[in-house]
DNA sequence: CTGGATGCAAAAGATTTGCAAGGTG
DNA sequence: CACCTTGCAAATCTTTTGCATCCAG
């Protein structure tokens, strides 16, 4: 599994035949400290908190993380309605609890996504790659909240 | 839980004080028969499968959608990067299986995820809601043809 | 009748792509 | 030096909105 050191991009990078240039490093880097970002996000943090390394375009964005992707140095998830968010690949050691209700996003163990993840391939042949792995609901605070609304509600912060 | 059928739809608005429409009837029927589908999918399917009800327009597709969710009667999920498809939601009693490699999607016992669930919720107090659950990953066919395409691959028709 | 719903077209976003210029190996 | 990358701008797509008109209750 892939490394989250620039070194180790880079070495991923040449390995195939592709380039490590300071705007892939910039974008790992971003991905790396944000946890987990949208391609935006991403942008906006390279222009600021990198302000000395310059920014990159977005599209430059877009094509990084894809690329990174798929050299599996990031995973991407779809944890709203919006855009996808991208985590460095070897973060990936919990699943998203997506709110519904106030929009918040925590964590919790994969570990208990395991036999899930076995049983789907037992039954049928199918490997649940984890990476992606992100669950909708209400957290416990909302949960409570949610009583009352029955018809309006739900929406906080939703978008 | 609301039913599929177009009475129990009139029903669940008419008790919100929200209208009963040919448009939305059309709609909850393109879903219900197209399994899961995404709005633009339900548009084009209302236009040809329902040509004798007219057309509707994908705005009002989007509400109707957003609308019958809010009450309970579809709900969406994230099955690729694109669009997000909704299904009926006493349809959700399966869990997705998203192939990578090959597009396809499959269903599964949702019985699977509950110990999952009950694991969330005594960790995290977080309810999930199983209805949005889908997995990602790898078809059993298309995990042997990964192999050899370490770095090109995994895009048969990824778009 | 009255207020919610629809169609249309325009607005807003999110992503992708063509291409010339630039930088890495 | 060759070829992969980037930036930019334009092209696409997707989703949302404003508004006048229409229709369900």
């Amino acid at each position: 599994m892939a490394q989250v050191t620039a070194q180790a991009l880079d070495q991923a990078l040449r390995e195939r035949g592709l380039r490590a240039t300071p705007q892939r490093r910039s974008v790992l880097r971003a991905v790396t400290e944000l946890g987990h970002a949208t391609p935006e996000e991403v942008c906006d943090f390279v222009q600021t908190e990198s302000a000395e390394a310059g920014s990159v375009n977005l599209s430059t964005v877009y094509r990084a993380l894809e690329l990174m992707e798929k050299i599996g140095v990031v995973s991407h998830t779809h944890l709203t309605h919006g855009s996808p968010t991208y985590q460095v690949a070897s973060h990936v050691n919990h699943l998203h609890l997506v709110c519904r209700g106030c929009g918040s996003i925590t964590e919790a163990d994969l570990e208990l996504a395991h036999p899930l993840a076995e049983a789907v391939r037992h039954s049928s042949g199918f490997e649940t790659d984890l990476a992606h792995l992100s669950l909708h609901g209400l957290c416990g605070g909302c949960r409570d909240g949610e009583r009352d609304e029955a018809r309006g509600g739900t929406r906080e912060q939703e978008r």
